[in-house]
DNA sequence: GCCAACGTTGGC
DNA sequence: GCCAACGTTGGC
């Protein structure tokens, strides 16, 4: 059993929130489209079945971390791909060749208040978050046991 | 709506 | 293999 792992998972909420993913059935969704390829190793090398998810709406008022999930798929061929009607297609993979992977997770917990991106940056147990490092882009991060712990801490406090 | 940061593309 | 142009991300 390796040890698990955590991670911050961006999205956007006006395309796709964290109440959607507790709205799926199972609450439990697959995350395609990423195609960035140091995300894309977290997802195929990284991540394991039970590691824990921050999900965090960015471009988004306010903009926080609203809840977590967990893995319960670990990474496997982002099949959107090689799908013409989808949103994010990428001729260059195929299902003999994939590029892109996904992994599936499913909604845990929504949190009593949002921990935003503001109170983040004011923490200095965060300091060090890729999060709020500056021209971080990354859509998946990885998020330290600690960093993990203070984050959910503050989700938890009452709403 | 702006724009800094930064990844990707493509001409050479 | 360099690097300018371009596209995207995402906070402000």
């Amino acid at each position: 059993m390796p040890e698990r792992r955590y991670w911050l998972f961006k999205s956007e909420p006006t395309a796709y929130s964290f109440s959607d993913l507790l709205k799926e059935p199972n609450r439990t969704a697959e995350w395609d489209g990423v195609r960035n390829y140091q995300a894309r190793n977290f997802l195929r090398d990284d991540m394991q079945a039970g590691d824990g998810v921050l999900f965090y709406h960015s471009s988004a008022n306010p903009m926080a971390v609203v809840g977590a999930a967990r893995i319960v798929k670990p990474g496997y061929p982002d099949s959107t791909a090689w799908d013409p009607g989808s949103i994010h297609p990428d001729p260059k993979s195929t299902p003999d060749s994939p590029i892109w992977y996904m992994v599936d997770i499913q909604g845990e917990k929504s949190f009593n208040r949002p921990v935003t991106l503001e109170e983040i940056k004011a923490n200095p147990r965060l300091k060090d978050m890729l999060l709020v490092r500056r021209g971080m882009r990354l859509s998946i991060q990885p998020v330290t046991r600690a960093e993990w712990d203070e984050i959910v801490t503050m989700g938890e406090q009452g709403g």
